[in-house]
Parts: structure tokens; sequence; C-alpha cells
RNA sequence: GCGCGCGUAGCUCAGCUGGUUAGAGCGCACGCUUCACACGCGUGAGGUCGUUGGUUCGAAUCCAUCCGCGCGCACCA
């Protein structure tokens, strides 16, 4: 393809995205050995919307990274996932066609959601509703795949996944059955931490502290019956309202204070339960009176308290949130005065946690227990990451993976992994030492993989528990809910002497957990696998380090006896120009299409590259149009370079040689930093090269390569150059992808992406090593620029031809210049250049006398 | 409370294994259209490198202290 008249970077997203489609550019060739082989454990973006601008920022540091190993000669294994599993897809399914998840309901053949959503929700089947999931996300994947297209991910699209898909359910059930099978995974029933809304157990690495206002609540209990008792124990409490769950109180061992009343037991207020009150370490003096209630439960602290003092449970929040019934006097419900308990608690009943604590503060005042007005106060609660109000603990049946346990091996597991930056390492350790209990991974959700398990339904009807019913690897993936287990018949499911089917689903980490075994095809394609993994990158966020990042850490351990990868790339945030975290809810995302539309995709991804690895990043279209200015100085650069005849020869002249020799040099620096993955200083280096490639070795040798000095000079400046431009795109491909590939098929016909990386030897066995000649082109820029500083002094334009030029410099400059004193002429246009040693440097400009008319 | 990162020109950042008058780009001011590029070229103004101490012949760079911003973890009666 001949060099344009007019290039232009317009148009370039389509046509070469297309064509690396066509020639498979960045297929994966799966012959290569493990050595060859550099494969990429992308994540796979939520499919729940669109994608946004931090996900154009780090996914193109995975891909600078991808396509400088590839061009290394790596065979980049680089395939693509899609997040379609859990929450953000039901929430968004539910909004999008209107409807609700409700499972008692029947399947209906042929559904068809309304075309416009309405008002109501329509209540549809568990196989419904993940019918529509399905659909809406094949939808979202391909405009997912257009973008990042569009953007010159060189992914193989040939290898994409899905977390929902059928190889993703196989693995994560395949994995989890063998934990089971290890007895790394198992099942409890007990306090868990719960989101009231979306009624499900969530994890800890799942929850987020949010400031809330709250209130010290101070009230008494009684040491003998009756309200007006001698000696009332005074406790603040910020949850009033679970009084009724009440087991013990509690104080630190050595507070003085309380020493009289461990051992003894107290009366709770309005409900007349006994208690008793306990010392434990974990009680702080410094905290509202010293004294705590325990209640089961109103906090991971209470849990442990529980726990450890073997305390009985009185349970009174319901999975929705709201207080539920009770019979005062029944077993486990004693009161000194059951009715009056009854009356109080009736008030209660079916309150969420907030109304009801209005309402006993009533109660408490009226009963005269509640001394003084509760005191606001500011305090960190816990929150699902995902939820809207604050966890509560219910007990419930869960499946967990051990963690607590193995705490120093993950440690050690990660000192395996290069991390960069190098601080992201204690993140990750800063979260194992901090675990506080294994991994909770089931959800009561509907859109996810379903646990391969069942359960024996005894004669009498109860769920047998503790005999489940795995399924054979070899069945997998199976659905509980829709398949039997191996023995059974489908008309047994439900029915005494028959099984159920686990309802619950996994966790989205605990499936996205799996993604190096499952792109490398783990327990299907030992060969690829073998040839994969461990993988050598993971390219992440740093929010997401103590979920993804770790729990793939754990899976690996557990199964591959490895880490799952060798290095982890923590990319930062895009950060809006007020330097908060950008996201949706502030409404100040950037839609990336529209943006790689006006600055094109190599403008944004040189604003990304910028920012390096791990460092917040302002979104700031200023860097995306200096990024498009520099993509057009290479295609003009190159159609001056490319332009006119080719003229071979040797590199002769002085300032092509240096100019070469500092090139050399260049790519080794560029080299070191992206082999480190410093792709932002390396972009630095090379950029500040080009520039001064261009203004002023270009400027310098320009008149000769138009031939003003002769065939062989000008062979000498044509041969450098080129071969410099040949260097520098390939520097600049993996930034640049469009610009330089588009130069590239002026005059090579394969992909600038499957280019040799260049080294220094390819550049100095043309340049040779001269020591003068490194210093020619610092010298001649020196000289230049004092030269145009002079002209503009005297007001005259940078191209107008000068009667003389007197230059002054020191010795070493002179003899330096003297080697390229005609290239120095031409660049300054004049006819006498005189080159004069001397202390100080400096010009003198006779400037041509004005031509009479 | 423990830990991490950051604080350099109006803006975005580089420099930080200590060493000549602290750099780049944008923005701003001024000037330049024949021969790659006006999506261009050039020149200029602009900074007591967050504070206060210390180490040193010499500190933006090393140590300590404090201040400010962001983040992680823990606590959360």
């Amino acid at each position: 393809m001949p060099v344009p008249e007019k290039p232009a970077l317009e148009g370039l997203e389509k046509t070469l995205a297309e064509r690396w489609e066509r020639e498979g550019t960045y297929r994966f060739d799966r012959t290569k050995t493990r050595e060859q082989i550099y494969s990429i454990d992308t994540p796979p973006p939520t499919v729940s919307g669109s994608l946004h601008v931090g996900h154009v920022f780090s996914y193109t540091h995975t891909d600078i990274i991808a396509r400088f190993q590839r061009m290394r000669g790596k065979e980049v294994f680089y395939p693509m996932g899609w997040d379609d599993n859990g929450l953000p897809t039901e929430r968004r399914v539910q909004n999008y066609f209107g409807v609700r998840c409700d499972p008692s309901l029947p399947y209906v053949p042929n559904f068809t959601p309304p075309e416009k959503a309405e008002k109501q929700p329509i209540s549809v089947s568990r196989p419904n509703f993940i019918e529509l999931c399905t659909k809406l996300t094949v939808e979202d994947e391909k405009a997912f795949e257009n973008l990042w297209r569009h953007l010159g991910l060189s992914v193989d699209w040939s290898m994409t996944y899905a977390t929902i898909g059928a190889d993703a359910q196989r693995v994560s059930q395949k994995m989890f059955v063998r934990l089971l099978a290890k007895k790394l995974a198992y099942q409890v029933e007990a306090p868990t931490l719960w989101d009231v809304d979306f009624k499900t157990a969530v994890a800890q690495a799942e929850l987020e502290d949010r400031e809330q206002p709250g209130a010290y609540h101070k009230i008494h209990f009684y040491r003998e019956p009756g309200a007006g008792s001698r000696e009332p124990v005074a406790i603040e409490t910020t949850r009033p309202e679970l009084i009724a769950a009440c087991v013990a109180l509690v104080a630190h061992p050595d507070d003085a204070r309380y020493q009289h009343l461990f051992g003894t037991e107290v009366i709770t207020p309005l409900f007349g339960v006994k208690v008793p009150v306990k010392a434990h370490a974990l009680a702080d003096p410094e905290k509202g009176s010293g004294i705590a209630m325990i209640c089961t439960f109103g906090d991971t602290t209470d849990v442990t308290w529980w726990r450890e003092l073997k305390l009985p449970v009185r349970a009174i929040v319901q999975a929705n949130g709201t207080l539920g019934p009770v019979t005062w006097g029944a077993p486990g419900w004693e009161s000194l005065d059951a009715p009056r308990a009854q009356s109080a608690y009736d008030q209660l009943a079916g309150l969420s946690s907030k109304k009801a604590q209005a309402k006993i503060v009533e109660l408490l005042r009226e009963s005269g227990d509640l001394q003084g007005d509760p005191k606001p106060i500011t305090h960190a609660v816990k929150f699902y990451e995902k939820g809207d109000r604050p966890l509560e603990i219910v007990t419930s049946r869960q499946w967990f993976i051990k963690t607590i346990d193995f705490r120093d091996e993950f440690i050690k597991r990660g000192q395996e992994i290069s991390w960069h930056p190098e601080y992201m390492r204690l993140r990750f350790e800063n979260w194992v030492n901090g675990l506080n209990g294994d991994w909770c991974i089931s959800r009561q959700r509907f859109f996810g993989v379903p646990f391969p398990v069942w359960y024996p339904l005894r004669d009498n009807g109860r769920v047998d528990y503790d005999n489940p019913l795995i399924a054979e690897e070899s069945r997998l993936p199976i659905d509980p809910s829709t398949d039997v287990p191996t023995g059974y018949r489908e008309d047994q499911r439900g029915k005494p002497g028959g099984f159920v089917g686990d309802p619950d689903i996994m966790d989205t980490w605990a499936t996205s957990s799996v993604s190096p075994q499952l792109v490398t095809f783990w327990d299907s394609d030992p060969e690829l696998f073998a040839r994969t993994f461990p993988m050598d990158l993971r390219p992440q966020a740093h929010d997401i380090i103590r979920t993804w990042l770790f729990s793939s850490v754990v899976r690996a351990h557990f199964e591959n006896n490895s880490v799952p990868w060798t290095n982890a790339a923590i990319s930062g945030w895009v950060l809006d120009p007020d330097r908060k975290k950008m996201s949706k809810s502030k409404g100040n995302v950037v839609t990336p299409l529209a943006m790689l539309e006006d600055y094109g995709s190599d403008g944004v991804r040189y604003w990304a590259a910028r920012g390096g690895p791990g460092v917040d990043t302002a979104f700031d279209v200023g860097q995306m149009k200096i990024g498009r200015k520099l993509a057009m100085k290479v295609l003009n650069v190159s159609k001056f370079v490319l332009g006119g005849d080719p003229q071979d020869g040797a590199v002769t002249e002085p300032l092509d040689r240096g100019m070469l020799q500092n090139l050399a040099a260049l790519v080794d620096e560029a080299t070191a930093e992206l082999d480190n993955y410093e792709y932002a200083k390396a972009l630095a280096k090379i950029e500040s090269f080009f520039w001064d490639f261009c203004d002023n070795y270009v400027e310098a040798a320009k008149s000769r390569k138009y031939g003003d000095f002769g065939v062989e000079a000008a062979a000498s400046a044509s041969t450098a150059m080129r071969l410099a431009l040949s260097v520098l795109l390939r520097l600049l491909a993996p930034y640049l992808a469009f610009a330089c590939e588009e130069v590239w098929s002026w005059t090579n016909s394969g992909s600038v992406h499957r280019a040799a990386w260049p080294t220094r030897d390819e550049i100095l066995h043309v340049s040779g090593t001269d020591a003068t000649a490194q210093q020619a082109l610092l010298h001649v820029t020196e000289a230049l620029n004092v030269i145009r500083k002079g002209k503009v002094d005297q007001k005259v334009s940078i191209g107008t031809p000068v009667q003389e030029i007197v230059y002054q410099a020191d010795d070493e400059a002179i003899a330096c210049l003297r080697l390229v004193e005609r290239d120095l002429k031409a660049a300054s246009r004049t006819d006498s250049l005189v080159l004069k040693a001397g202390a100080e440097t400096g010009v003198q400009i006779t400037l041509k006398p004005p031509v009479e008319a």
C-alpha cells in the first residue's frame, strides 16, 4: 500500500479491527510450549449495563502488556470473559423486563415479557427468570465486544466465556465437589451476615462500613424483680430493639466496677428475662458504661461472645429484617412476667429493626427503664456493599470454604506472586491477616451456579442435611432443581423417602475465583492447561484484591497446589476532576464509545497508558487530545520518512549514526521498563525521543534527505530514518495500536503487532558505535535551539534564510559540529556558517539586506 | 487504632539508588502558512518541590515530626 496523500486517523478503528479479525492477528496458537506462551486471566466485566471509563482505562493497560509480550515473541493467550451471573444481572433483568422471580411458580414455555416494562412487576418462575437473564446478557455481551474491538484490545475473540456458561458451571461445581472430598468445604447452620432486602447470606469480603447516625440508649437491668429495685445496672446500647434477644451482659474481667456482678444474674427491662453477667476480654471498659448487652445477634462481636461464653440463642430478627413472633413463657423464652413481656413484645413483632427501635424507646420511657434521652452518635455500621439497609445476623444453613486455618499458606502464596506495584501485596496480606471466619459461598438467590447437591428426605419428611447426595463429577454441570440424583426418580422429588435439591447458588466470587482454571480448561483439556497454567498475569483493580484476587489464590492453592498466576498487575481507578472515584451513582460517567469517537482509540489509549500501575488517574480529555496529536504526528512524520523513492545505502553521516545510537539506548530502556510492567514510564521515554526525533533530527537531516548534498548523503539519511521509524513504530505499537498499524501497512505486508520487538543490535549493526557520533545530535539540537532563539529575537521566522550565522560554543561542541556542518547550515538556512570555539555559547545572525523594489 | 499511597508551575504529571541555574505536556502570552504535519512549528512568562527539624560539602530526593488528601484493614456496647 503506497504512502497516502493525506493520512488520517478517522475510520482506522473499524478497518483495522476488521483486518485483525480477518487475518487472525491475535489468534492463539496452542502448539507453542509453556515457555513460549504468555497467558492472561482477564477480568470478566460485569454485564449489568454499560462499560465505563474505568474499564477502558484498566483494560488498555492489560492490552499494552499483551501487545508488548506478543512482539517480544510470546504467544499471547488472551481470552475474554463476561461476568453475567449474580445479583447485578438479576437486578438489571428485573428492571429491564419488569419482572420478579418467584421460585414457587411453574415454568411457562415461550414466555415473552411485555414490550415495555410495566410499573407493577410480573412474577415469573425461576427457569423463566434465568431465560430472561440469558437473553439480556447475550445482547449486552455483543455490545461489550464491539466496544473492546473499537478500543483495540488484542483479545482472541474466538475464546470467550461467560461466568454462567456451561463450562463455568462445570468447573465451579467440579472444584467445589473436590473441596468437599478434601473436607475443605463444609455446610453448617450458624449465625451469618445477612442482607434483609436481598434475603441472602453475604461474605466478609462483601461488607463495607458506612457511617450512620445512631444513638446510645441508657437502659436499666435489675438485680431483683420490680422496676423499683435497688442498684439497677445501667448499660448503653445502640440497639435497644434487641433487648428481647439479650442473653447476657458482659464486662471486662479486670473492670473493678463489675466484679461484684460476675456470676450473678440480672433481669431485662420490659421482658423480665434473667440473664447472666459474664466476663470477657473483648469487652472494652472505655466504651459506653463498660458493660454491654449480648444479643443473638446484634453484631459480629455478639457472635464471638455467644460462641465463646456458650450462651443460648434467643433470635428475634427474621430473614426479612422484621422482628418475628415470640410466645413468652415458652421454652427458651422464660420470663418472670410473661404476660407483661408478651404485651410489650406484641407491639414490636412484625416491625423492622428501625421501627421497632422507635417503638421500644416509647415503651422503655413509659416503664421508666430508659435513663435520660438517647444520645445521638455517628458510628460505622456494616452493610452489604450492594445493599441499602444495615446487615443483620441471622442463623441459617450455609456452605463455607475453609480459609481461617490457612492464612499463613495464603500469605506465602502471595509472596510467590510479583505485584505491580509491589505495595499492593500489603493490601492482600492485610486482608488475609484480618480474616475472621471461613468464606461463606452460598447465596439465597436464583441466577448463578447451583450447588451440585441434593438431600435425602426422611420418611418423616425432614431434610437429612447430614447425608448430602453429591453429584458425580462426570455428570457435571447439573442443576439439582431439574436433575435427579443417581438412584432416584424425578417423581420422588420433595416426597418423604425421596430427595430435595439444594436451593442455593454459589456466590459470584466462588465462581469467578475459578477463572484461571476455567480459561485454561483445567479439567477438559490437560494439554492446553499444561501450556497456560499457572498463568502469567492477573490484571485487576485494587478494590477487588480481597475478593477476586484472594479467592483465586485460595482455589488454586487447594486445587492445584500452586499460585494461579505469577504476576498481578493492579490498576488504579479513574477519578473525576474532583478527585472522587467515578461512578454511576454520581452521574459523572462518560460514555466510552462517544469518547473513543471524539478522541480516537489511540488518543484514549494514550491517556490510559499514562496512568501507571496502581495509580488513580484523573479523567482528562486534554491528555486524550495530546494522544491524538501524537498519533497524527506519527502519520505525518511517517509520510515524510517513507515518501519519495527509497534510497538504500550505508549510514555514513555522523548525525544519522548518532541518532540511531541514541535510539538503541532508548530501546534498552523502554524494554526494561515494559519487562517490569512500567508501561507508563516506557511511554514517557519513547514519546520524548519521538518528539526530539521529529523536531530536531528530522529537521536537521531533512535537506540532506532531499538530495541537497548528493546521493550517498541522502541515502544515509533515508536509510537511518527508515530504520528509526520502523523501530519507533514498533515501540509505540502497544500504545497507538491503530496509527502504528496503519503506517506499518504502507511498507509491510504483515501486522506490526506480530513484528519482532526492536533490539539494540539491529540498530547498532547499522549505525556503528562511535562515540563522537553519539554527541553529534546533542550538539546540533543545542545549536539549532540557540539559532532559532536568535532568529526569534530578531523578529524573523525560523525559515527565513539569513546572510551569515556566527555560532560560538566550547571546543568539544565545535569539533563535533564540524562533522555535521552541512546539516546544521541547511537547517538554519544560511550560506555562511562560522563555527567559533569560545567559553560562552552564543550566536550572531546577520540578516540578508532588504531587496530593493 | 494499624497499614499503604499521594502532596513538585494555573491544570495533569515526570524526576526521588542525594550532585551543575528543578523538567514535560496542556493552558496562557507572543511570533511563524511554499517544499511531512495549522490535528502544525517556534519563543517566552510561570515553581521558596506541603510544614518544621535533622544527616550531609551538597536534599524535591535520605531520616524524623507535623499538616492536608485518598485508600485498605480492624473496631463499631
